[in-house]
Formats: C-alpha cells, structure tokens, sequence
DNA sequence: ATGCTGTTTAACGATATTGTTAACACAAAT
DNA sequence: ATTTGTGTTAACAATATCGTTAAACAGCAT
C-alpha cells in the first residue's frame, strides 16, 4: 500500500470514528507513518481530504439506492429490496450516518451538493414507479400514500437503527453481541414493517 | 436576568446549536456581554458549565419519563403515554438527542453516571407491570413482547424522528413548516404504530 | 473618605492545530 | 556527473482556545 493510500485508509477511519473536528491531521499522518505535512502534500488541505472521503462514501450509497430504485418489478418488491439495500450498506459503516449528522452541523453547505442528485433519484423513481402505485392503490392492493411519505418511511426505517446504537451502547448497555442481534431483528422488522403498511391484504 | 444566569442561558443555547467542542467560551461570553473570564469566574471550567446544563435536561427528561412509566392503568395507554411524554419533551429541545450522540462520543464516561438511573427505572417499570402485562398476554390482549423490547420501541419511535431532521432538511429541503408538518404526522404515527404492534383487536 | 466584597476586564501563558516552506534524500533521466 | 522530480521531514507562522491572575471597578457599610 502506497503511502497515499494509508493516509487516505488512516484517515477514513481516524474521521469515521471521531467526527471532522476532532480529528488531526497529525494523528491520521501518525497512523500512516509520516509527518502531518505529507497530509498536505497529498490532499492540500484536511477539509478536501475529508470530502474526498465522504463523496466516495455518498456516491455509493446513492448508486445502490438507485439501482434498486429504478428496477422494475412489484412495488411493494422495490420497497424491500430498498430498505434491505440502504440497511446493508449502512451496516457496513455504521458510523455514517453519523459522520452525516456532523457534517450537516459543521458544514451545512456539504450535503447541498447532493440535494439534486437525490431529488433527481426520487422524480425518476417517482416516473418509474407512480402509474404502477397508482394502479395498485385504486385496485387495493398497496395502501394509499405518496411517494415522498414512502421515502420518508424507508429512510426512517433504514437509518434510524444505526442512529440508536450509541444510546443502546452507553445507558442500557448493550455489549457487541447485543447490538448484532438488535440489529438482525430490526432488519426483518423492516420488511414487516413495509409489508404491514403498504401492502394490504387480499 | 443576572450575569450568571444569561451566560448559563447563552451556553445552553450555543451547545445545543453547535454541540461541545465547536462552542467556545468566548463566544458564549460574547452573547451574555461579558469576556470569557467571566465563564470561568462563575462555572470554574466549560466542561463544567456543559455538565451542568446538561444534567439538568436529562434529569428533566427522566423525571417526566418516570412519572408516566410508573403510572398505573391499561398497559397500552402507559406506553403511549411513555412515548408522548418522550417525544413532546424532545421537541422542547430539538437538538436534546444529538447532543447526547455528540457526548456519547466526545465524552463516553459522562453518560454512564446515568446508566444506574435508567436501568432501575426499566427495573421499576418491569415490576409494576410486568404481572398485568402476562395476564393481557395471555388473555390475548396483547401482542407477545418483552418489556426491554418495548423500551426499545418506545425510545425509537420518541427520537428517531428528530435525529432525521437534519436529512430532511439539508437533503430534502424541507423548510421549518414541512418539519412541523412531519413532527405532527410522526407524532400520531407513534400512537398507531404502538397501538397495531402491541395491542390485539378482540 | 476608607475599606471591604464581589464583579469584571485585559493581558498572559500554555497548548493545539493547520498550512507553508526550506532543506534534504534519493532515484531516474540526461 | 549533473540535473530533475518526487517524497519526506523539521521547523515556522498564524490562529484559536482555555484557564489564570493581577489589577481595575462598583457598590455598600463603616
């Protein structure tokens, strides 16, 4: 691995685990095995480091959003495959979300770049899917709900457990082992969740 | 309003928009019109300041947390009343949940002096209703479920919402009255969502 | 007026962090 | 052998923050 390269994997998990501020320039050069100059001389400034970093991780997330998004199929299908999708790739990093939440305090600015993007996603998924959802509600197959109201809930749905871990963790103490099953479980409670209130019963 | 009491209230506000380490006691000063001498003169340090307000927010949260709890009456009203109870406080303090993510990583001991607090709480709730719960159970009332799963539930849908507001914002663009629009819809969804997972129609 | 007490400031020292630059090493190219 | 380019460090300057302290200040009792 070239030293760029430890840098950068320094660096990602230096900024994962403990947010943009509270991370050097010095320690992340120090896990690599140089000076924090090196930091510089390779990504010019910490900030582009870390954007660097982030736009890799964003750009993922959004291609395999939009992957599930697009495809066709049944509705209620989609929504699974993009919860389960969201949920998986969070899992991988469970930090994200929370490097997000920093960043949308610390640098509000960020995240507007990929505001168009994502609205772009939603209108195509919307063309995509609405005159099937449509269909499916008039003939009573799918509950009756928008499309925005479905983002909502699949974001929620996704998200919203890795958001927990912390409070899991510190106050009602749950050890690794916890945390794996808790997430298991929340991961199938999603797709019941989906199931019991959009799709309606025969 | 005393110096004392407009730095305390200055400080509150500024750690709550901008979390622990990107406040400053300068600035903090600066809007309770005095220099940052003055934070140190009244609150000795700013770790203790910080610890000060936020003690007082969480033993608030926990207070109104334990009267409802404890309450007696029909079980599934006492969860509802849990979750609003919690939910209604958070909206109090939007930010309430984010600052104890930011501790719970800047600062991990800190939360742990209240683990001891929550936990006999959850003990406490557990023996006041742990009996009626089983009867319900078993009579067919309600869903079967644990008492940590339900705590689980209840602190997940009272604070979710609120961690996802800054998506919503900065991704979806949803101005102020969006948010209130979805604070409103979330909170009844709370109540639904408590209701169709735990109690069983007759 | 004097002196005491609590409040406030200005200035200082300590520490940390970021970005820059001059110097150095070393390998490849000429 | 000299040049050139790249990677690297050590040292520096700029900035920011926190906690301390000596001194100034205000109000009030004597």
């Amino acid at each position: 691995m070239t030293k760029e390269e430890e840098i950068l994997a320094a660096a990602e998990d230096e900024f994962f685990r403990n947010g943009y501020d509270a991370t050097s320039t010095a320690t992340i050069a120090g896990r690599a095995g140089v000076t924090h100059a090196m930091v510089n001389y390779y990504f010019r400034t910490k900030e582009q480091l870390f954007f660097k970093i982030i736009d890799t991780h964003i750009q993922g997330f959004l291609g395999s959003l939009k992957k599930v998004m697009l495809a066709e199929g049944d509705f209620i299908q989609v929504l699974k495959g993009a919860a389960a999708a969201l949920f998986d790739k969070i899992r991988e990093d469970r930090k994200f979300p929370f490097i997000i939440l920093d960043i949308s305090r610390t640098h509000p600015e960020f995240l507007e770049r990929y505001r168009e993007t994502v609205m772009t996603l939603c209108r195509e998924s919307i063309k995509r899917h609405a005159q099937r959802l449509a269909e499916q509600i008039q003939a009573g197959k799918v509950a009756d709900c928008t499309m925005e109201n479905i983002f909502e809930t699949v974001l929620d749905l996704a998200a919203a457990p890795f958001l927990k871990i912390p409070f899991l963790e510190k106050i009602f103490g749950y050890d690794e082992e916890m945390i794996d099953r808790y997430l298991q479980s929340r991961r199938e409670d999603i797709m019941e969740t989906i199931k019991r209130k959009y799709a309606i019963k025969p």
